[in-house]
DNA sequence: ATCGGTGCAAAGGTTTTGCAGGCGG
DNA sequence: CCGCCTGCAAAACCTTTGCACCGAT
């Protein structure tokens, strides 16, 4: 994707403030509703569009926890995620490079060229935990 | 799931028979245009319910490598996948522990309990690596 | 005979896209 | 102005589900 060429829309400024605004990774149509207490004519092609741009355009990542919809996140720098499999609430793991162990333990076992390890985390979380 | 009460139905044979058939980790759709070719008759939604029986009960893995769609698995002994990002073809990986590796790394980095990890790789499979 | 499974088609949920008009640089 | 972006709606895509009938046990 071209980067250079992007505009600063006003419907992109807030749907990146309002993904800023959160840490529980919303996904596009409940950032769409967020969005939409603010700019209520917003279309969620246009938010589809924005989050498509944002992610490939480092400013914010796409998730995919295996739940049949994506999340975003606006937070870039290397985190994990866990989803709470009790309330699917999904919070952050603290990174540890993980990544690169990975790759050298894997290294060598076949040939291709590792280019990016996906990892997450399923469990239950503190507040679930409690619960029971 | 109820895997006690479950029949062996010809279709539900088949659709696991053509599964352990291919290791190209194929999606509903692409295994139901497999079993077709046995059973003209059978329908989408079948196949989505027996794969659907089949993973829960063991004798399928149901993958999910952030697609949009699911693939499946006969091959249900612990290994990992690598998606080729060039041709799409998913790969097997041998399988090392990492499982039990990443955990004894974030054990104690939050308060939550983590009952599964998943890890998927993306790269440059080995014939993508030769065209180049 | 029971009750899980099937085929068909419709519906469901998420994401993408065609189009005409609007607005940022 | 140019052309990227928007809102709207329809469509695309994958998956699930309701229903009446079938067939495994």
């Amino acid at each position: 994707m071209d980067c250079e060429n992007t505009r600063n829309t006003y419907q992109r400024k807030v749907v990146l403030e309002e993904l800023k605004k959160t840490t529980a990774h919303p996904t596009a149509d409940e950032l769409y509703e967020a969005v939409r207490k603010r700019l209520p004519n917003i279309s969620l092609g246009t938010v589809y569009r924005n989050l498509e741009i944002l992610s490939a355009c480092g400013q914010a990542l796409k998730l995919d926890l295996g739940e049949g919809k994506k999340r975003f996140d606006a937070t870039t720098k290397p985190h994990y995620h866990l989803r709470c499999i009790k309330c699917g609430k999904v919070i952050d793991v603290p990174y540890v490079p993980l990544d690169k162990e990975i790759e050298n333990h894997v290294k060598g076992m076949g040939n291709f060229k590792i280019t990016s390890v996906q990892v997450h985390f399923e469990g239950i979380c503190e507040e679930c935990l409690k619960k029971k």
